[in-house]
DNA sequence: GTTGAGCGTT
């Protein structure tokens, strides 16, 4: 019971998989994984659940460990709560991620972790079985909509959840990604708002900006100004009502 | 120079 991988894969029809990964991408890792065993990892997953097996695979090429996991719990909430507490945690000085595995030993694509039995070698039984099969199909639907609904609340509960705790942790790679993101969004508006800019005034760059505007900027708005706030007669005369102005001015000189 | 996600045996 010790040498998991030995005793070869076991019934992972009612199990539960979690794909471990721990290491920080790197070939050195290798060695620190070698360190570690499916020994090593089972008291430290089986504290959280009943784990019915852990295999590491290995390059049977080199014999090296490709850096990750699989850890088999035999029940769902063992191995949300394990997924909980493991993932991002750290193990011997490296911190580990847990999450559930996404794809079964036939590289077919699995719910929560849970292998679905599709069809594995035991094909034998029966492949042709078409007329039949839409009795199965039926069947096998109904009760997977019904077990995917369940699951699907609480996974999409344990997702939110998982999702924020890995996001908080991993804000920092998050960040590359936002930038492109935000990036792309400022671009476009930028592209956007100047594309208009462009079209409206599309010799504001190339031009002299100092001497059309020049000679008009400071003009308009002191002539227009005054004109039109006589008229209203709100602000009279803006010099006249600065006494300080005066004293300045005059002290202005005399220092 | 770096990053990041990565998915399977007797």
């Amino acid at each position: 019971m010790s040498h998991f991988g030995r005793s070869g894969p076991p019934d992972i029809t009612d199990t539960y998989s979690l794909l471990v990964l721990n290491i920080t991408f790197r070939k050195l890792l290798s060695l620190l994984v070698s360190r570690t065993t499916a020994d090593d990892l089972f008291p430290l997953f089986d504290k959280y659940g009943k784990v019915v097996d852990i295999f590491i695979p290995k390059d049977r090429r080199t014999g090296d460990s490709r850096g990750f996991a699989f850890v088999r719990y035999k029940y769902a909430d063992e191995a949300q709560k394990a997924v909980d507490r493991l993932d991002g945690r750290v193990v011997d000085g490296r911190e580990i991620t847990v999450q559930f595995a996404k794809y079964g030993p036939n590289a077919e694509r699995i719910q929560k972790g849970r292998i679905i039995e599709s069809f594995p070698r035991s094909r034998s039984r029966s492949p042709r079985r078409r007329h039949r099969d839409d009795h199965y199909k039926d069947k096998d639907y109904r009760r997977r909509s019904r077990s995917r609904s369940s699951d699907r609340y609480e996974r999409d509960r344990y997702r939110g959840k998982d999702r924020d705790s890995r996001r908080r942790s991993r804000s920092r790679s998050a960040s590359p990604v936002h930038s492109k993101g935000r990036g792309r969004g400022r671009y476009d508006d930028d592209r956007r708002s100047r594309s208009r800019s462009m079209s409206a005034s599309p010799a504001r760059r190339s031009p002299s900006p100092q001497k059309s505007p020049s000679p008009r900027k400071t003009s308009p708005p002191r002539g227009e100004s005054p004109s039109r706030r006589s008229r209203d007669g709100r602000s009279p005369s803006p010099r006249s009502v600065s006494p300080q102005g005066r004293p300045a001015d005059s002290r202005s000189p005399s220092s």
